[in-house]
DNA sequence: GCCGAGGTTTTTTTT
DNA sequence: AAACCTCGGC
């Protein structure tokens, strides 16, 4: 897992000169297996090639023959080929199928998520960056915390801009390529002030200094080295002799950088995707990417991939009907040689209640028809949405799992027990010593905290040096000093341990004496047997692994929901989550205007965000084999508001050949399809709504694009801004000490002890006889002159 | 250090 | 409506 490329005895680890043994056979019969355009994909060997490949159409199985083809036809050595994916699902199934093609040359590929492949390099050249190669990549949280920090210090009124938005804005920075230096005035500009830059400086350099890295950063010091270092380019481009990219369509502009960059050399790249299924535009995905692939790779060949081997025709030109409402794509038409199969239907329903109970209600009935829950999928715009099917199936008693949701190693025990792995492996990562320093309760206390943090902060030290430093001193109270000093030793006793033992065994020894375990045994609360089960689990996980650093980077990087499902369920998700999957049976509720398509998708980004919205319809549709129901709901509860709510507009762009539009109650959708379903307030209008009130009724038909809650009012254009004070480029980094102030004799004040005398000196450690406190050992940030 | 009141927020999500 | 966060009081 770590690294098999350039730890491989044959792996030449040079330029990759050597010239691979030439073959022409075909010895699997793999190529047999292709239809011709699929064969035109994977015999299109040199030069960048584009294929467009529709849902269905056998993207996968191009990929990986055509990366088996390269190695089979001696085009390549294994570690000539650069492949990279988006997750680690994608990565681990082209791993398998590729290894089931050729073998274990498999495992020499560079085959990964961008990611992955980028700490990687990152690793080996960590240095030229300013890191050390055993950076610590943060997740989410952490990357918060830290920049949360950043914010206070800067004094940036939080409720204007909460350290998420900021976040977010920083990463979509991260996302185009752009270090701090490159963000224009005009760029940052009128954002809290136009001091998002420098905040985002700040965030950069206190992740120099914790010697971590957040996601983004992983392809931006990527680039960043290639860019300042051109030997260290040229070997990796010399290595990569191809390049293939899976699900291009999602790449953003710095992993498209990236992808140029390593592709320069010998220009054999060839990028797989479908424009219709770009559906991460929100967080940095760049359509244009793909659409502008032959322009951007001169003398690129595209190739389509039209035939569909998943769904009906019906369903594929239902799909194809809708997403031709686009402008600005590539084009492609999905066909089958299977049957037209049965129509999609739509159906009117009262309310989201009466939507999950007819929607479980089919379900059932599909199961007596022979339908394995397991084929059988709800997919929603978000989600919130899930809930109300959950109740009514629980209700029902059928089985069913919910995809996506809260990870493994987000869960909160995993995530202090990888603290304590973080600080053993890393002892300058702050933030792992923030989160568990105190956990389970020790005895250090805010105080004891604060003092740590004052002096990190002026020596500019990591708080474990500062911790370090402190107890050299008398600085601390004395039952402080005592807990502080014993875990400082119990981390020097783990460090020293991991030299000598199993890292496995040293990880239970961790969460044993640190007393962990023993908190969560005392805890009696329902949730905390389970976490020691997790805890078990991440024990185990680690046995995997050669080391704690290759393990900590399959938490960061790698590691994946675990579901050990029980028999056959019917799976609840979003339409994201959704991407890649297919199942005979799709529900898709939830078509109203508002909802699907997402009226902040539509505010945020206009004309582009509705065609994002249709997309993510297309690829719900084309999820299905054989069938697909869609529900929209007359009224709808969100937030705890009734609103009646329009049918989706999608509704009225799918052709109508393929639509059977139903109305269990007779009150909804009568024979108004095709085009009405979008034009109709009358929708839900009934006259009897004792269950849903209809106070938002006249607003939500007056426009129900522009008719927005309160909720999304802009706040007056007064802003009351907070003064913010004029804070210049050092920012809370209070500038480095004076070499030293005191000298022995001096009178000096301490905010703890009093005023006293120094009366000897050890670098920056004092010994004053203080006035009323005796003598202590303080480190002079602490005294001012009197 | 913990609990409860009160206020706020509420798309999609990988790595 | 519900979950989540923050702050203040014990």
């Amino acid at each position: 897992m770590t690294d098999p490329a350039f730890l491989a005895p044959t792996d030449p680890g040079d330029l990759g000169a050597d010239a691979p043994p030439v073959r022409h056979a075909d010895p699997n019969g793999y190529l047999g297996k292709l239809n011709p355009s699929q064969r035109e994909a994977v015999e299109a060997m040199d030069g960048p090639l584009l294929v467009l490949a529709g849902a269905g159409t056998g993207k996968t199985r191009v990929l990986t023959t055509r990366l088996a083809h390269l190695l089979a036809m001696g085009k390549a050595r294994p570690w000539n080929v650069l492949c990279v994916t988006f997750t680690n699902k994608a990565a681990r199934e082209m791993k398998e199928r590729v290894a089931a093609i050729v073998g274990p040359a498999a495992e020499q590929v560079w085959l990964g998520t961008f990611h992955a492949i980028a700490a990687r390099i990152l690793r080996r050249h960590a240095e030229l960056i300013g890191l050390k190669p055993n950076f610590t990549i943060l997740d989410t949280d952490d990357q918060q915390r830290l920049l949360k920090q950043v914010l206070q210090a800067e004094e940036i009124d939080d409720k204007r801009w909460p350290a998420r938005m900021v976040m977010g804005v920083i990463q979509r920075w991260k996302d185009r390529g752009l270090t701090p230096d490159k963000i224009t005035t005009a760029e940052a500009g009128d954002l809290a002030g136009g001091k998002l830059q420098s905040v985002y400086r700040l965030y950069q350099e206190r992740l120099t200094t914790l010697n971590a890295c957040d996601f983004g950063d992983l392809l931006l010091h990527n680039l960043t080295l290639f860019q300042t270092r051109a030997d260290i380019l040229q070997q990796y481009q010399e290595r990569f002799r191809y390049v293939l990219v899976d699900e291009y369509q999602d790449t953003n502009v710095s992993q498209y950088l990236w992808l140029r960059l390593l592709a320069q050399s010998h220009k054999n790249i060839c990028c797989v995707g479908d424009d219709d299924q770009s559906i991460y535009g929100w967080r940095g995905a760049e359509i244009g990417n793909i659409l502008k692939f032959d322009t951007d790779f001169p003398g690129a060949r595209t190739v389509r991939l039209e035939q569909n081997y998943r769904s009906t025709s019906r369903i594929l030109d239902t799909a194809g009907g809708l997403i031709a409402h686009n402008e600005g794509r590539l084009g492609k038409t999905l066909w089958t040689e299977g049957d037209a199969g049965e129509k999609l239907t739509v159906r009117g329903v009262w309310d989201g209640e009466e939507e999950a109970r007819v929607l479980c209600d089919q379900v059932e009935a599909y199961q007596r028809r022979g339908i394995a829950l397991d084929e059988m999928a709800v997919l929603v715009r978000a989600g919130f949405q899930t809930r109300e099917f959950e109740e009514r199936l629980i209700t029902l008693g059928v089985p069913y799992r919910v995809v996506g949701g809260a990870r493994f190693y987000e869960r909160m025990e995993i995530r202090d027990a990888v603290a304590y792995l973080r600080l053993i492996n890393q002892p300058d990562d702050d933030l792992a010593f923030e989160r568990i320093i105190n956990k389970p309760a020790r005895g250090i206390g805010k105080t004891t905290l604060q003092e740590v943090h004052h002096l990190a902060r002026n020596a500019q030290i990591p708080l474990s040096t500062a911790a370090a430093r402190l107890l050299e001193t008398d600085e601390l109270k004395p039952a402080a000093k005592r807990s502080l000093g014993a875990i400082m030793e119990a981390f020097d006793r783990w460090r020293l341990a991991l030299t000598t033992e199993y890292h496995a065994d040293v990880c239970r020894m961790v969460l044993d004496e640190s007393g962990y375990t023993g908190m969560l045994q005392k805890d009696k609360s329902p949730e905390a047997p389970g976490r020691l089960e997790n805890l078990k689990e991440l024990s185990s996980a680690i046995e995997e692994f050669e080391n704690l650093g290759g393990f900590l980077e399959h938490i960061s990087l790698v590691m994946d929901n675990t579901d050990n499902a029980a028999g056959p369920q019917i799976s609840l998700m979003t339409l994201h989550a959704a991407k890649g999957l297919e199942f005979d049976l799709v529900f898709l509720p939830g078509w109203e205007e508002g909802l699907f398509p997402n009226q902040r998708a539509l505010d945020e980004n206009g004309a582009a965000g509705l065609e994002e919205e249709r997309r993510l319809a297309y690829v719900g549709l084309t999820r299905a084999r054989k069938l697909v129901e869609i529900f929209f709901a007359a009224n709808r509860r969100i937030h705890g508001l009734w609103q009646s709510s329009i049918p989706s507009r999608f509704l009225s762009e799918l052709p109508s050949e393929h639509i059977e539009t139903i109305s269990d109650s007779g009150l909804y959708g009568s024979g108004v399809h095709g085009g009405a379903y979008g034009r109709n307030p009358g929708f839900g209008g009934g006259e009897t709504m004792d269950r849903a009130p209809k106070f938002e009724s006249a607003e939500r038909m007056a426009g129900p694009i522009e008719g927005r809650g309160p909720g999304y009012m802009r706040r007056g254009g007064g802003a009351v801004r907070t003064r913010a004070p004029v804070i210049d480029g050092e920012g809370y980094t209070v500038k480095r000490d004076a070499p030293s102030k005191f000298a022995v004799g001096d009178r000096v004040f301490h905010q703890k002890f009093g005023t006293g005398t120094v009366t000897s000196k050890d670098g920056d450690k004092l010994e004053i006889d203080f006035d009323h406190a005796g003598t202590k050992r303080v480190i002079e940030q602490f005294v001012t002159e009197t």
